[in-house]
Order: structure tokens, then C-alpha cells, then sequence
DNA sequence: GCAATAGTGTCTATCAGACAATATTGA
DNA sequence: TCAATATTGTCTGATAGACACTATTGC
């Protein structure tokens, strides 16, 4: 029975069943040449579903806290790692009967680029930083494989034709190090001439001084010019299959 | 409060608020050679809210008879215009405290493109297919005008590098009726030779016999191999500005 | 000098855009 | 035949990939 209660008479106060939404985020990083993401456990106490499971960071939208969906990403990325300013997008909302066992329920998942923690860096003693290829084996809690599944599968694509990798380096980087980020990314490795061309071409990169990363020669190092929107290349790096 | 008495463990309480939920729909179509959307008029019903107003079609998420999301907006989409398989993407979810002044509230928003109905075909009499271009500049409900900007930017971005502007025909269509479908998505001409080469070579057309209709010259018919997904080119039509 | 890394020159292949040409059909 | 539309041939230009080459720096 279809009912639609937007369109109920006037009195009925929007009584029907709601419901619950939550917001979770596929933070990623890379961690010694490896694509890795935040996983946390899911508490044990009773009542709560999929104990001891590891799960993607999320929760439920706080009404009084959260302004709206995107803040909710932030504060739970804030929560597990302290970082304030990653670059964040919104990946889809997955809802339906069956995913929570508490009801009907929609997730808005969000996926963040960050660069990694420096060693030492405080971070959530209920999180750790997985492997990419690993957590796509794990048995997640809810439907968090589909969503990580379908992360993965964005950051590849607009790797393809965008300058997203960028945003998994600390300022100044330089092109090689560029460089490996979209062949960790893509898991391919790219011809170094047509990379560059492509990258300064985009005018995308700020020159920032020289750095000094192999202790044999000195690179110029960039930063991105405007970190609020990835630039997009004129083409893919080759065609989708 | 939605607790399934019959779902196993007994859950923690849930007792905090929760965020009211909706689905909204851009349905596109093309009606002499412009594109269309569908709006619905909001009830001037008392205590309903942005009264008489133009919006997309939508609404509560029914917990008992949408099994999932899309089940959900694929009803909306039955409901108002009786097509049962349309192209549906999802587009993205808005939520916040202050877009329904009813509280807190996230609707998925998803968008159809549906061939143009048959004239005298009935449509519900709430709605009406309005130009885009003049949806645009309306007062919509709610922050509709967003999400329809959201849409259209998604269609014509897609429209550079896949096949979407297909599922805007019925089948079979010509090569040229295509070209049409995407020149008006894409607001520029088409170079004829270019396109029917990016199309043919995507292998996305099975030929459906013969089709007549400028009465000048037979065209060969096309449907699609594949309505399950739509083809990627392997590069953009122009470079992105 | 040598090793290692940063950065360049240049050729080829692919595919989009331009534009002109040819093919088919009804009147 | 002509007009209108469908379809093709072919040239040009942009850019990704390949690969060899040069430049810089510490030892």
C-alpha cells in the first residue's frame, strides 16, 4: 500500500515510521606505497548489531550537531583522525529493509583523500589503517563491502581523468611523487614524459620551492593551486575497457 | 519507533530524533526537440509545506512497501507518468536542518530519462512536463532547484563521454534521431561523420530493420544491445573546459 | 667519473572535427 | 529530373604512449 504522507490531510503530524539514517566514510590513504583505508571495530555491548565487526567510520546524523550531511562526514572524520580539511565527496546513499537489522535504514557514505598521518600521529584507538586489497576480502559489518567496493571503483575511474591522487600528498610534492600516487591509484604505471606534460598542462600545480627527496637531486616542488575542486585532464590517461 | 519484533537480538533503544526521509525524481524527456521535466504541484492543503508550489516529483520513503531507494522512486515514477523501465541513476542525497521546515531531512534524489510519452498517454494531473530551461528559472519547493541544477549538469556531463541521450528514444531510432537526442542534451551541433563513427565503433547499437521518417530516405533502425548500462566512449567529445 | 633521480625531445597511433562527396527515395 | 535526407571518404589537429636522450647532484 502506497501511502504518501506529504500529501496527508492536514492534522496527521507525520506520524509514520522513519528511517534511520546514518553517514559513513571511506577515508583514504596511502601508506608505504599501498592504498589503505580507516576501518573501525563495532562495539560489543549488547544490542548492538554486528559486534566486533570492522566496519566503515559513520554513525547517525546528530540533529542538534550536524548542519547537514557533509558536516556529519567531517565531524566523524575529525572524531577518528583529527583531520579537519581532506578532500570530500559525496559517493551515494545506500538504504533499503534489509541492511540494518534494527529497521529501515539509509546511509549516506562519503569517500575522503588524505595524506598519511605523520608516524606518531594520534589517531582512534578503536580504528586502524587497512590495506585497500585486504579490506575488500574482509568480512565488513552492514553492506560496507558494496560501499567500499564502489569507493574503490570512483577513486580508479576519476583517477582516469582527474587530478584526485593529488590530494593523498602533503604540500609541496613533487612530480614523481605525483607521479606514484596515480600509479598506486591506478595500479599501472605511467610514461614519465606524457605525465608531466599532462599534470602542467592541466594548470592545476602551484611551483612551491625545491625539495629534496632522494638525497641525490633536488625536484621542484607544487602545490595545488586551488584545493576546492580537482582539475579535470582534456582525456582519460587511456580508454575505459 | 521501527522495531521488528521478529529480528533477532534485542537492539539498543534508538530513541534519539531521526531525520524525515524522502526520494525525489528528475524525470527528463524530450518533447519537440527540448528537453523536459516532469513537476507535480504541492498540495494547498493546510500544514503542508511551500503550498501550491512546483516541484519534483517525490516523497516519503514508505518502509512497508519500498523494498530499497530506487524501488522507491521507480514507484514515484509509476505513479506519475506509468513507465516502468526507464533509465534511474541515482544523482546524490541533500540533507540538512533547514531544507524542509518540517526539521531535519534528507531526500536521495535520482534522475529517469524516459522516451517521450505518446500523445493523450495519460500522466497524472498533478504534473505537467515543463522545458527545462524555464524549470531553471522557477521558484521550485524546497531546494529543488538545486538538485535540478545537479541533474542537468550530471546529463550533460555523461552526455560528453557515454550513450545516456539513448534512453531518451523509443526503439528503434535512427542515427541522426541520435545525433538529434544528443545535440540537444549537449546545446551544440554534431560533426555527422565523427558521430556516426564514435557510435558505431562503441558496439552499444544492434540493427532493428528499417525505420521511415522524413518519407525522403529509409534509415537503418538501431536498438539498444544493452539497455542494462550505458556505453562509454573511449574519449570525450571536446576537451572539458 | 659514476649512480641515481629529475626532466626533455620526438616519433607514432588514435580519434575528434571539418568538409566535401556520394547514395537513396518520393514527388 | 530535383529536393531532402542518409551515409561515407579523407584530411587535419590534438594528445597519449613509447623510448631514447639530457641535466643535476652526492659520492
Amino acid at each position: 500500500m502506497a501511502h504518501d504522507p506529504r500529501s496527508a490531510p492536514p492534522h496527521a503530524p507525520l506520524s509514520f515510521p522513519r528511517p534511520l539514517v546514518t553517514v559513513d566514510v571511506v577515508m583514504f590513504t596511502v601508506i608505504e606505497r599501498q592504498l589503505h583505508l580507516l576501518l573501525v571495530r563495532r562495539p560489543d555491548a549488547p544490542g548492538e548489531p554486528q559486534p566486533g565487526r570492522w566496519a566503515l567510520p559513520g554513525g547517525f546524523i546528530d540533529v542538534d550537531a550536524d548542519a547537514d550531511l557533509s558536516a556529519c562526514a567531517r565531524r566523524k572524520l575529525r572524531d577518528k583522525t583529527g583531520i579537519t580539511t581532506p578532500y570530500l565527496e559525496q559517493l551515494g546513499s545506500w538504504g533499503s529493509c534489509g541492511r540494518d537489522p534494527r529497521g529501515w535504514s539509509v546511509t549516506t557514505a562519503y569517500f575522503a583523500l588524505v595524506p598519511a598521518l605523520p608516524a606518531g600521529q594520534a589517531q582512534a584507538a578503536d580504528a586502524r589503517w587497512e590495506p585497500c586489497a585486504s579490506a575488500l576480502r574482509m568480512r565488513l559489518a552492514f553492506d560496507h563491502r558494496a560501499i567500499l567496493e564502489a569507493a574503490v571503483e570512483r577513486l580508479r575511474s576519476k583517477a582516469e581523468y582527474t587530478s584526485l591522487p593529488a590530494y593523498l600528498l602533503p604540500e609541496p610534492f613533487t612530480l614523481p611523487q605525483l607521479q606514484d600516487m596515480f600509479e598506486i591509484v591506478l595500479e599501472r604505471e605511467q610514461n614519465e614524459a606524457s605525465f608531466r606534460r599532462r599534470m602542467l598542462d592541466a594548470g592545476f600545480l602551484a611551483e612551491d620551492g625545491q625539495v629534496v627527496i632522494s638525497r641525490v637531486r633536488k625536484a621542484q616542488g607544487y602545490r595545488l593551486a586551488d584545493r576546492s575542486r580537482p582539475a579535470v585532464f582534456p582525456r582519460t590517461f587511456r580508454a575505459a575497457e
